[in-house]
DNA sequence: CGTAGGCTTGATTCTTGTCAACCGCGGTGG
DNA sequence: CCACCGCGGTTGACAAGAATCAAGCCTACG
């Protein structure tokens, strides 16, 4: 049903280029020479616990920082203890890129896995932009596909049901998967716990268990110690009424 | 409790200034030649009636454009005919700034008022950002309330019961009409019907209209055809929980 | 004068939350 | 080495918040 291999990347030996070269390539056609510049980017890594909090502090300020392995997500604490994640965050994602973390923003950053990131100044990138316009473009494609994401999560807690909602992240986390080449025959690691779920989609830790429980019964998807199998995606999109190209994703 | 004038706009004339740059100045201190640019900016305005849907044809293909008077939302319909708002325009906001709406978005505007719009070439707003770093920054900005207000839309679908969500709207309504000077004496317009709030909101128009009956005894709102009073800001925001920061007004 | 759209309200249903208990596993310390 | 603990997952009983269905009201408007 869905090919395993994107092919976005398949003119490339994809095992060779970063996630970050990978999503943009699959948002917007790069050339060879435009993946060598992403690839050469000079950064710095890091390497962070889990469950830790992510503060931009020092030379960090004046840089971006892309995520290399491992997910992370923007989250905001109510004063009741509650919790509501933003966003998640996965390899090949850029974050902060324009400083809007050093801005007094109202969320905060942190790892779900132990993460490796790069920091990236943001000098560099305004320069990549300024020299290669396909980089650029695929950027700014890349910030709308986060809009978009966000726009969609809205629908999702707005006008769906706890099963449209989680069919609809699962589609989701697995086109994103995908686009980096991290899925094998529909399966792919999720770190997330179903307390985690619960508080993306506006749920109880306890409802994300029953739903998932349903999915599973109607051969939907598969869990097996953090690897999520997608069995139907078709099945999932239905339940969802959320069709793929919404991440703006090129291709077929 | 609240100032009927918002310190960021005191030092001017508000009368005499259009709504985009009372916004923008009350996100970024903006000098007077700022101010004078932007009321010199050509436009060409347009009117659309009620419940139009707002295509950008011709010409507005290289146009971002400002509401100017009304209000305006994006929205996605479902499937099943639900409708989800994403977000309401009003005076002073532009919109499509970086022609997202020509690219294969998921989503629509359309008036929800009788709109007055004016079309304003994205290649004026390039040249007006390399020549006035304030309202590059103050532009900037505005982007990053944007998507603020995206975030927190978020918290309100996921984390809050029906109370909160709609004082957390009316609050934010409330917040964003004071600093373009449509206040008085705590009293708007909102031309938004029940059936709209609840699209915005996630809930039924029935449900929304109970909510508000709990929110007009409790003295905490007076609603008198289409002006709402806000009695009691902090009472809002504390069902809320929300504080007025996440908006990114400078002042007090 | 009739109609349509929006608001109001009641009765009922259903989805989801809450509370609570239990299981299984992996890590840790005695 | 084993007992214990804590976290994550699973399940049940029950409660609460919101949706649904339905009817009536008011007002602006043709």
């Amino acid at each position: 049903m869905v090919a395993p291999v994107p092919p976005a990347a398949s003119i490339f030996d994809r095992n060779s280029f970063s996630f970050l070269s990978l999503k943009l390539h699959s948002l917007h056609a790069l050339s060879p020479s435009d993946i060598q510049v992403l690839e050469d980017l000079p950064t710095t890594e890091r390497t962070l616990d889990k469950d830790k909090n992510l503060i931009t502090e020092g030379q960090m300020q004046w840089s971006a920082f892309l995520i290399k392995e491992g997910m992370a997500m923007r989250y905001r604490m109510m004063p009741d203890g509650g919790r509501q994640i933003l966003s998640l965050l996965i390899p090949g994602d850029l974050c902060d890129i324009h400083g809007s973390l050093t801005q007094g923003v109202s969320h905060s950053i942190s790892t779900i896995t132990q993460l490796r990131i790069a920091a990236i100044p943001r000098s560099s990138i305004a320069a990549l932009c300024e020299q290669h316009p396909n980089i650029q473009a695929a950027l700014c494609l890349d910030a709308l596909q986060e809009e978009a994401i966000l726009r969609e999560r809205i629908v999702s807690l707005g006008r769906r049901d706890a099963r449209g909602r989680i069919s609809h992240l699962l589609c989701e986390l697995f086109w994103r998967y995908e686009a980096i080449g991290l899925t094998a025959s529909s399966v792919f690691q999720i770190p997330l716990t179903q307390t985690e779920l619960g508080d993306i989609l506006g749920l109880t830790q306890v409802h994300v268990n029953r739903v998932l429980r349903v999915l599973r019964e109607q051969r939907l998807i598969k869990v097996e110690n953090r690897k999520l199998q997608i069995c139907n995606v078709n099945g999932l999109q239905d339940i969802a009424e959320v069709s793929r190209e919404y991440l703006g994703f090129r291709e077929t």
